[in-house]
DNA sequence: TTCATTTGGTAGTGTCATGCAACTATTTTG
DNA sequence: CAAAATAGTTGCATGACACTACCAAATGAA
Protein backbone atom coordinates (compact mmCIF):
# COMPACT_ATOMS: atom_id res chain seq x y z
CA UNK A 1 0.00 0.00 0.00
CA UNK A 2 3.12 2.49 -0.07
CA UNK A 3 4.40 2.33 -3.75
CA UNK A 4 1.29 3.26 -6.22
CA UNK A 5 4.10 3.91 -8.91
CA UNK A 6 2.22 6.96 -9.81
CA UNK A 7 0.91 6.87 -13.58
CA UNK A 8 3.63 7.88 -15.96
CA UNK A 9 2.42 11.16 -17.49
CA UNK A 10 3.88 10.26 -20.82
CA UNK A 11 1.46 9.27 -23.47
CA UNK A 12 2.26 5.78 -23.08
CA UNK A 13 -0.05 3.25 -23.61
CA UNK A 14 2.09 0.09 -22.00
CA UNK A 15 -0.09 0.31 -18.78
CA UNK A 16 -2.19 -2.98 -19.05
CA UNK A 17 -5.67 -2.98 -18.49
CA UNK A 18 -7.10 -2.08 -15.39
CA UNK A 19 -3.53 -2.13 -13.84
CA UNK A 20 -3.67 -1.61 -9.77
CA UNK A 21 -1.89 1.11 -10.33
CA UNK A 22 -4.12 2.75 -12.24
CA UNK A 23 -7.05 2.06 -10.60
CA UNK A 24 -5.18 3.01 -7.50
CA UNK A 25 -3.83 6.58 -8.69
CA UNK A 26 -7.85 7.41 -9.84
CA UNK A 27 -9.21 6.48 -6.70
CA UNK A 28 -6.49 8.55 -4.85
CA UNK A 29 -6.77 11.31 -7.63
CA UNK A 30 -10.69 11.01 -7.14
CA UNK A 31 -10.84 11.48 -3.42
CA UNK A 32 -8.55 14.23 -3.50
CA UNK A 33 -11.33 16.01 -5.99
CA UNK A 34 -14.04 15.38 -4.17
CA UNK A 35 -12.47 16.37 -0.87
CA UNK A 36 -11.08 19.81 -2.75
CA UNK A 37 -14.24 20.37 -4.25
CA UNK A 38 -15.97 20.01 -1.05
CA UNK A 39 -13.79 22.65 0.76
CA UNK A 40 -13.59 24.88 -2.17
CA UNK A 41 -17.26 25.30 -2.69
CA UNK A 42 -18.64 27.29 -0.48
CA UNK A 43 -15.69 29.82 -0.69
CA UNK A 44 -15.94 29.62 -4.55
CA UNK A 45 -19.48 29.53 -5.53
CA UNK A 46 -20.37 31.69 -2.41
CA UNK A 47 -18.73 34.71 -4.18
CA UNK A 48 -22.30 34.79 -6.26
CA UNK A 49 -24.03 35.46 -3.44
CA UNK A 50 -25.32 31.58 -2.57
CA UNK A 51 -24.16 28.84 -1.38
CA UNK A 52 -23.21 25.24 -3.17
CA UNK A 53 -25.81 23.54 -2.53
CA UNK A 54 -28.21 26.27 -3.63
CA UNK A 55 -26.21 26.78 -6.75
CA UNK A 56 -26.66 22.92 -7.62
CA UNK A 57 -30.72 23.77 -7.07
CA UNK A 58 -30.38 26.75 -9.23
CA UNK A 59 -28.60 24.79 -11.73
CA UNK A 60 -31.37 22.09 -11.32
CA UNK A 61 -34.08 23.83 -11.87
CA UNK A 62 -32.43 26.00 -15.05
CA UNK A 63 -32.12 22.70 -16.31
CA UNK A 64 -35.39 20.78 -15.50
CA UNK A 65 -37.49 23.09 -15.25
CA UNK A 66 -40.29 24.29 -12.49
CA UNK A 67 -40.78 21.38 -10.03
CA UNK A 68 -42.35 20.22 -6.62
CA UNK A 69 -40.11 20.54 -3.79
CA UNK A 70 -40.32 16.85 -3.15
CA UNK A 71 -38.32 16.31 -6.86
CA UNK A 72 -35.94 19.11 -6.29
CA UNK A 73 -35.30 17.26 -2.78
CA UNK A 74 -34.68 13.89 -4.50
CA UNK A 75 -32.43 15.50 -7.18
CA UNK A 76 -30.24 17.11 -4.64
CA UNK A 77 -29.69 13.83 -2.44
CA UNK A 78 -31.58 16.07 0.23
CA UNK A 79 -33.67 15.13 3.17
CA UNK A 80 -37.53 17.57 2.63
CA UNK A 81 -36.79 19.50 4.78
CA UNK A 82 -33.29 20.72 4.24
CA UNK A 83 -34.58 21.26 0.82
CA UNK A 84 -37.46 23.32 2.21
CA UNK A 85 -34.73 25.52 4.13
CA UNK A 86 -32.75 25.61 0.76
CA UNK A 87 -35.35 26.77 -1.11
CA UNK A 88 -35.93 29.43 1.70
CA UNK A 89 -33.01 31.02 0.94
CA UNK A 90 -33.44 30.96 -2.50
CA UNK A 91 -36.96 32.94 -2.31
CA UNK A 92 -35.64 35.71 0.23
CA UNK A 93 -33.20 36.97 -2.26
CA UNK A 94 -35.43 36.40 -4.81
CA UNK A 95 -34.46 33.82 -7.22
CA UNK A 96 -36.99 31.30 -6.93
CA UNK A 97 -40.71 31.34 -5.94
CA UNK A 98 -43.04 28.77 -4.83
CA UNK A 99 -46.00 28.68 -7.14
CA UNK A 100 -49.52 26.63 -6.40
CA UNK A 101 -49.79 23.39 -7.72
CA UNK A 102 -52.82 23.39 -10.00
CA UNK A 103 -53.42 19.93 -9.68
CA UNK A 104 -52.59 19.81 -6.39
CA UNK A 105 -53.42 21.77 -3.45
CA UNK A 106 -51.01 20.03 -1.15
CA UNK A 107 -47.79 20.63 -3.39
CA UNK A 108 -46.08 23.89 -4.45
CA UNK A 109 -43.92 24.20 -7.73
CA UNK A 110 -40.55 25.44 -6.90
CA UNK A 111 -39.69 27.77 -9.79
CA UNK A 112 -36.94 30.55 -11.00
CA UNK A 113 -37.38 33.67 -11.40
CA UNK A 114 -36.04 36.17 -13.90
CA UNK A 115 -33.57 36.96 -11.63
CA UNK A 116 -32.61 33.55 -10.30
CA UNK A 117 -32.02 32.57 -14.25
CA UNK A 118 -30.12 35.22 -14.73
CA UNK A 119 -27.79 34.08 -11.32
CA UNK A 120 -28.32 30.09 -12.64
CA UNK A 121 -26.47 31.15 -16.36
CA UNK A 122 -24.06 33.43 -15.00
CA UNK A 123 -22.84 30.46 -12.44
CA UNK A 124 -23.30 27.71 -14.53
CA UNK A 125 -21.02 30.30 -17.07
CA UNK A 126 -18.94 30.21 -14.78
CA UNK A 127 -18.00 26.72 -13.64
CA UNK A 128 -17.96 25.18 -17.22
CA UNK A 129 -15.35 27.72 -18.43
CA UNK A 130 -13.21 26.48 -16.01
CA UNK A 131 -13.96 23.27 -16.23
CA UNK A 132 -13.31 23.51 -19.96
CA UNK A 133 -9.46 23.13 -19.07
CA UNK A 134 -10.00 19.92 -18.51
CA UNK A 135 -10.72 18.68 -21.43
CA UNK A 136 -8.12 20.96 -23.40
CA UNK A 137 -5.47 19.22 -25.53
CA UNK A 138 -8.02 15.68 -25.62
CA UNK A 139 -8.83 14.35 -29.03
CA UNK A 140 -12.70 13.17 -29.45
CA UNK A 141 -12.53 9.71 -28.04
CA UNK A 142 -10.88 10.83 -25.27
CA UNK A 143 -13.28 13.43 -24.34
CA UNK A 144 -16.47 11.07 -24.93
CA UNK A 145 -14.10 8.71 -22.33
CA UNK A 146 -13.70 11.40 -19.31
CA UNK A 147 -17.19 12.31 -19.65
CA UNK A 148 -18.96 8.99 -19.41
CA UNK A 149 -16.61 7.81 -16.39
CA UNK A 150 -17.38 10.70 -14.75
CA UNK A 151 -21.50 10.06 -16.01
CA UNK A 152 -20.66 6.59 -14.67
CA UNK A 153 -18.74 7.74 -11.25
CA UNK A 154 -21.94 9.54 -10.87
CA UNK A 155 -24.08 6.92 -11.21
CA UNK A 156 -22.43 4.24 -9.62
CA UNK A 157 -22.20 6.72 -6.86
CA UNK A 158 -25.17 7.88 -6.86
CA UNK A 159 -27.50 5.31 -6.36
CA UNK B 1 -29.75 26.00 -21.26
CA UNK B 2 -32.83 23.88 -21.37
CA UNK B 3 -31.34 21.40 -24.46
CA UNK B 4 -28.03 20.25 -24.26
CA UNK B 5 -28.57 16.82 -26.20
CA UNK B 6 -27.18 14.36 -24.04
CA UNK B 7 -24.08 13.55 -25.93
CA UNK B 8 -24.41 10.24 -28.04
CA UNK B 9 -23.16 7.53 -26.53
CA UNK B 10 -21.81 6.17 -29.66
CA UNK B 11 -18.18 6.42 -30.78
CA UNK B 12 -18.66 9.19 -33.04
CA UNK B 13 -15.99 11.36 -33.72
CA UNK B 14 -17.96 14.31 -35.02
CA UNK B 15 -18.56 16.40 -31.91
CA UNK B 16 -15.60 18.79 -32.24
CA UNK B 17 -13.33 19.90 -29.21
CA UNK B 18 -14.94 21.13 -26.23
CA UNK B 19 -18.78 21.36 -27.81
CA UNK B 20 -20.87 23.01 -25.82
CA UNK B 21 -22.90 20.09 -25.17
CA UNK B 22 -20.06 18.27 -24.12
CA UNK B 23 -18.80 20.58 -21.63
CA UNK B 24 -22.38 20.97 -20.62
CA UNK B 25 -22.94 17.35 -20.19
CA UNK B 26 -19.18 17.25 -18.51
CA UNK B 27 -20.26 19.45 -15.56
CA UNK B 28 -23.58 18.39 -14.83
CA UNK B 29 -22.47 14.98 -14.55
CA UNK B 30 -19.76 16.08 -12.11
CA UNK B 31 -21.58 18.25 -10.31
CA UNK B 32 -23.99 15.55 -9.70
CA UNK B 33 -21.02 13.46 -8.55
CA UNK B 34 -19.49 15.66 -6.56
CA UNK B 35 -23.11 16.34 -4.76
CA UNK B 36 -23.58 12.34 -4.96
CA UNK B 37 -20.51 11.74 -3.10
CA UNK B 38 -20.56 13.95 -0.53
CA UNK B 39 -23.69 12.57 0.39
CA UNK B 40 -23.47 8.95 0.02
CA UNK B 41 -19.90 9.15 1.36
CA UNK B 42 -20.74 9.11 5.10
CA UNK B 43 -23.42 6.82 5.14
CA UNK B 44 -20.60 4.21 2.95
CA UNK B 45 -17.71 5.01 4.43
CA UNK B 46 -19.26 5.65 7.96
CA UNK B 47 -20.05 1.41 8.31
CA UNK B 48 -16.40 1.30 8.72
CA UNK B 49 -16.53 3.05 12.10
CA UNK B 50 -14.95 6.21 11.12
CA UNK B 51 -16.03 9.28 9.52
CA UNK B 52 -16.01 10.16 5.80
CA UNK B 53 -12.85 12.50 6.37
CA UNK B 54 -11.44 10.49 8.88
CA UNK B 55 -11.32 7.70 6.18
CA UNK B 56 -9.32 10.37 4.13
CA UNK B 57 -6.92 11.09 6.69
CA UNK B 58 -5.96 7.18 7.29
CA UNK B 59 -5.61 6.85 3.31
CA UNK B 60 -3.99 9.52 3.29
CA UNK B 61 -1.63 8.18 6.27
CA UNK B 62 -1.50 4.88 4.61
CA UNK B 63 0.40 6.25 1.31
CA UNK B 64 2.30 8.36 2.29
CA UNK B 65 3.20 7.57 5.67
CA UNK B 66 3.99 9.33 9.58
CA UNK B 67 3.74 12.90 9.22
CA UNK B 68 3.09 16.07 11.23
CA UNK B 69 -0.63 17.25 11.82
CA UNK B 70 -0.38 20.32 10.22
CA UNK B 71 1.01 18.79 7.12
CA UNK B 72 -1.98 16.17 6.70
CA UNK B 73 -4.00 19.24 7.66
CA UNK B 74 -3.05 20.45 4.62
CA UNK B 75 -3.71 17.36 2.26
CA UNK B 76 -6.96 17.30 3.45
CA UNK B 77 -7.64 21.25 3.55
CA UNK B 78 -8.12 21.01 7.03
CA UNK B 79 -7.90 23.60 9.61
CA UNK B 80 -5.30 22.68 12.02
CA UNK B 81 -8.18 22.92 15.16
CA UNK B 82 -10.03 20.42 12.99
CA UNK B 83 -7.25 18.20 11.90
CA UNK B 84 -6.62 17.75 15.66
CA UNK B 85 -9.72 16.74 16.33
CA UNK B 86 -10.29 14.47 13.21
CA UNK B 87 -6.96 12.63 14.38
CA UNK B 88 -8.58 12.87 18.16
CA UNK B 89 -11.30 10.92 17.36
CA UNK B 90 -8.55 8.28 14.96
CA UNK B 91 -6.59 7.88 18.43
CA UNK B 92 -9.56 7.67 20.60
CA UNK B 93 -9.87 4.31 18.54
CA UNK B 94 -6.85 3.03 18.08
CA UNK B 95 -6.41 4.13 14.21
CA UNK B 96 -3.45 6.33 15.01
CA UNK B 97 -0.69 7.40 17.53
CA UNK B 98 0.91 10.36 17.97
CA UNK B 99 4.42 10.08 18.21
CA UNK B 100 7.45 12.61 19.67
CA UNK B 101 9.14 13.97 16.82
CA UNK B 102 12.99 13.98 17.68
CA UNK B 103 13.89 16.96 15.18
CA UNK B 104 11.24 19.12 17.12
CA UNK B 105 10.18 19.19 20.02
CA UNK B 106 7.22 20.79 19.27
CA UNK B 107 5.76 18.86 16.65
CA UNK B 108 4.20 15.03 17.02
CA UNK B 109 3.86 12.91 13.89
CA UNK B 110 0.64 10.98 13.44
CA UNK B 111 1.23 7.65 12.72
CA UNK B 112 -0.87 4.42 11.66
CA UNK B 113 -1.36 1.75 14.40
CA UNK B 114 -1.02 -1.86 12.96
CA UNK B 115 -5.13 -1.74 13.75
CA UNK B 116 -4.74 1.46 11.81
CA UNK B 117 -3.10 0.55 8.88
CA UNK B 118 -5.82 -2.61 8.43
CA UNK B 119 -8.83 -0.67 8.34
CA UNK B 120 -7.05 1.70 5.87
CA UNK B 121 -6.55 -1.38 3.54
CA UNK B 122 -9.99 -2.29 4.06
CA UNK B 123 -12.20 0.87 2.99
CA UNK B 124 -9.36 1.28 -0.09
CA UNK B 125 -9.84 -2.17 -0.89
CA UNK B 126 -13.74 -1.48 -0.87
CA UNK B 127 -13.73 1.82 -2.55
CA UNK B 128 -11.33 0.69 -5.30
CA UNK B 129 -13.53 -2.39 -5.86
CA UNK B 130 -16.07 -0.20 -6.61
CA UNK B 131 -14.55 2.36 -9.00
CA UNK B 132 -13.07 -0.43 -11.22
CA UNK B 133 -16.28 -0.51 -12.80
CA UNK B 134 -15.61 2.72 -14.18
CA UNK B 135 -12.87 2.14 -15.98
CA UNK B 136 -14.09 -1.35 -17.41
CA UNK B 137 -14.19 -1.92 -21.17
CA UNK B 138 -11.85 0.94 -21.81
CA UNK B 139 -8.79 0.47 -23.74
CA UNK B 140 -5.41 1.73 -22.52
CA UNK B 141 -5.75 5.34 -23.80
CA UNK B 142 -9.22 6.09 -22.86
CA UNK B 143 -8.39 4.76 -19.26
CA UNK B 144 -5.51 6.98 -18.78
CA UNK B 145 -7.35 9.85 -20.37
CA UNK B 146 -10.25 9.36 -17.26
CA UNK B 147 -7.31 9.09 -14.86
CA UNK B 148 -5.71 12.15 -16.22
CA UNK B 149 -8.97 13.94 -16.01
CA UNK B 150 -10.17 13.58 -12.62
CA UNK B 151 -6.26 14.86 -11.77
CA UNK B 152 -6.56 17.80 -13.67
CA UNK B 153 -10.11 18.75 -11.57
CA UNK B 154 -8.75 17.72 -8.96
CA UNK B 155 -5.56 20.33 -9.23
CA UNK B 156 -8.12 22.82 -10.79
CA UNK B 157 -10.21 22.79 -7.79
CA UNK B 158 -7.86 22.10 -4.78
CA UNK B 159 -6.16 24.81 -5.96
C1' DT C 1 22.00 33.74 28.43
C1' DT C 2 17.71 35.88 28.10
C1' DC C 3 13.94 37.69 25.78
C1' DA C 4 11.09 38.28 21.62
C1' DT C 5 9.38 36.09 17.61
C1' DT C 6 7.92 32.24 15.12
C1' DT C 7 5.84 27.80 14.64
C1' DG C 8 3.25 23.29 15.89
C1' DG C 9 -0.55 21.98 18.25
C1' DT C 10 -4.77 22.33 21.40
C1' DA C 11 -9.15 24.03 23.36
C1' DG C 12 -13.28 27.18 23.34
C1' DT C 13 -16.97 28.93 20.73
C1' DG C 14 -20.07 29.94 17.00
C1' DT C 15 -22.08 28.78 12.52
C1' DC C 16 -24.09 26.08 9.12
C1' DA C 17 -25.81 22.13 6.71
C1' DT C 18 -28.41 18.02 7.53
C1' DG C 19 -31.40 14.42 9.27
C1' DC C 20 -35.16 12.89 12.11
C1' DA C 21 -39.50 13.43 14.08
C1' DA C 22 -43.73 15.82 14.93
C1' DC C 23 -47.42 18.58 12.95
C1' DT C 24 -50.69 20.71 9.36
C1' DA C 25 -53.14 20.66 5.23
C1' DT C 26 -54.72 18.25 1.37
C1' DT C 27 -55.64 14.36 -1.49
C1' DT C 28 -56.87 9.61 -2.13
C1' DT C 29 -59.10 5.40 -0.84
C1' DG C 30 -62.36 2.23 1.08
C1' DC D 1 -67.43 10.55 5.19
C1' DA D 2 -63.56 8.40 7.88
C1' DA D 3 -58.96 6.58 7.47
C1' DA D 4 -54.68 6.43 5.32
C1' DA D 5 -51.27 8.38 2.43
C1' DT D 6 -48.65 12.45 0.81
C1' DA D 7 -46.42 17.43 0.34
C1' DG D 8 -44.46 20.63 2.94
C1' DT D 9 -42.98 23.18 7.20
C1' DT D 10 -41.02 23.62 11.71
C1' DG D 11 -38.57 22.19 15.99
C1' DC D 12 -34.80 20.00 17.71
C1' DA D 13 -30.21 17.55 17.79
C1' DT D 14 -25.85 16.59 15.68
C1' DG D 15 -21.60 16.79 13.32
C1' DA D 16 -18.19 19.14 10.59
C1' DC D 17 -15.69 23.30 10.24
C1' DA D 18 -13.52 27.85 10.83
C1' DC D 19 -11.94 31.49 13.79
C1' DT D 20 -9.75 32.97 17.83
C1' DA D 21 -7.24 32.68 21.73
C1' DC D 22 -3.85 30.09 24.04
C1' DC D 23 0.31 27.01 25.40
C1' DA D 24 4.84 24.99 24.54
C1' DA D 25 8.96 24.39 22.08
C1' DA D 26 12.39 26.34 18.88
C1' DT D 27 14.82 29.99 16.81
C1' DG D 28 17.10 34.38 16.47
C1' DA D 29 18.99 38.60 18.38
C1' DA D 30 20.99 41.57 22.02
Amino acid sequence: MKEATPAPTGSDEQLQAGTDGELLALHRAFTDLVRAFRMKDRDAVCCHDVSAAQSHALERLAYEGPMPLRELACALFLEKSSATRLVDGLARRGYVERRANPSDGRSRIIALTPSGEGLAARIEADVVARRAQVLEGMDAKERQAVVEAVLRLAELEGR
